[in-house]
DNA sequence: GTTAGCATGTAAGGAGTTACATGATTTT
DNA sequence: AAAATCATGTAACTCCTTACATGCTAAC
């Protein structure tokens, strides 16, 4: 056991096998694709993760099918990665915390893209926390800015006013989805997203 | 030497300290409310880069003012920290870097805040170094998202849309802060000081 | 007279990053 | 056959985080 490596990769890689097993230059870029605008990961992250998953039993080394050209002898160039049922677990395990690690900068990201595999009350959960979490954010600039005795240069200002902005449109954002969810959530009738909503969780407050 | 900690700490505690001494704690408040909205820093960071920067010689305790109500014995309770002129040279040698780490997510921030200190050729080859910098990102991401031939979930659709319309506005806004430096740079008898009006076109939304 | 905030720190460790190294396969 | 891209990895490092620890000072 050892290194619990609880990263944004572990979640991101866990994730995207759970899809569809992939070899690890694939998964970069479907990785860069998929969070790309928010981060990126290198093969100095990404391939240790992979070994580290593979030891934990998280994911195996798929067998090549038959009917693939063998390169030469027995060694395989590339190496299609899937998901173990303990993998799966796993990523239900972390997809089921609706901790601050789920709505931070880091974490939010990477929970989001796979709501689609996160329980309905989880979901909104983060939303909501990642929420509050940009309006502490909000309020902690903003008194910074009224209790500005301190000439501040226009570099400075202009700053805190696009960063302000941004997270002002997060919130809205947040504020849309979290709507968005409500309502999915109060009417049994129409599934929320596209596949399944397996267990529901009873009633809505 | 041994620990050259170039990181955004040290930029910013030495930027700040540039504006005016301060001891730790207010450091932290003020690092918080310029940078807030993209990144906070605790005080298990602040101290141990103050720690090193006094022992290389950046910055130094300032010694209180005769006036100030000495608490009780030698033993004062803030301590105040100023630049030194190792510390200032440092400063200027990191703000004269239109590297990477100045345009990466991580620095540009920082550097950003601190403009009023940095060259203007400096400040432009930063500018335009990040807006190039989002601009390759947004072609990854696009790319991935025009050979999605993969059923992707609405969620994954969802946060790509919005990561690429956050990293559009901002290279929008990388725009007219370059358009605006231009003109400032090629009109030398007007100081850069009017901070962007509205009255233009195309901002709807 | 006790909470809340001010103020300063340390020890241990994590989650990637950077730089390097190598070979196969496809395109030009 | 050269260049680009695909593909996989390692070693060393770093900047910061988390949790802990302490005491002073103002407010209620």
């Amino acid at each position: 056991m050892a290194s619990q490596r609880s990263g944004v990769l572990e979640l991101a890689v866990l994730g995207l096998l759970h899809e569809t097993p992939m070899h690890g230059y694939e998964l970069r870029k479907r990785l860069n694709a998929v969070l790309g605008a928010f981060r990126a990961f290198g093969y100095g992250s990404l391939y240790p993760c992979l070994k580290e998953l593979l030891a934990q039993g998280m994911i195996a080394e798929e067998e090549a099918p038959p009917a693939t050209p063998m390169p030469l002898s027995g060694r395989r160039s590339k190496i299609v990665y899937r998901l173990t049922a303990d993998g799966k677990e796993r990523l239900q395990d972390l997809l089921s915390q609706a901790g601050p690690a789920a709505w931070e900068d880091d974490g939010f990201g990477v929970h989001f893209a796979f709501f689609g595999q996160t329980r309905a009350d989880i979901r909104l959960r983060i939303l909501e926390g990642r929420r509050s979490r940009l309006e502490e954010r909000l309020e902690g600039v903003r008194a910074g800015l009224t209790r500005t005795r301190e000439r501040v240069d226009r570099y400075t200002l202009e700053l805190q006013r696009h960063g302000l902005e941004s997270v002002e449109r997060e919130v809205r954002w947040l504020n849309e989805l979290i709507a968005s969810e409500r309502q999915s959530d109060a009417s049994p009738g129409s599934p929320p997203a596209g596949h399944r909503d397996d267990g529901r969780a009873g009633s809505a407050g």
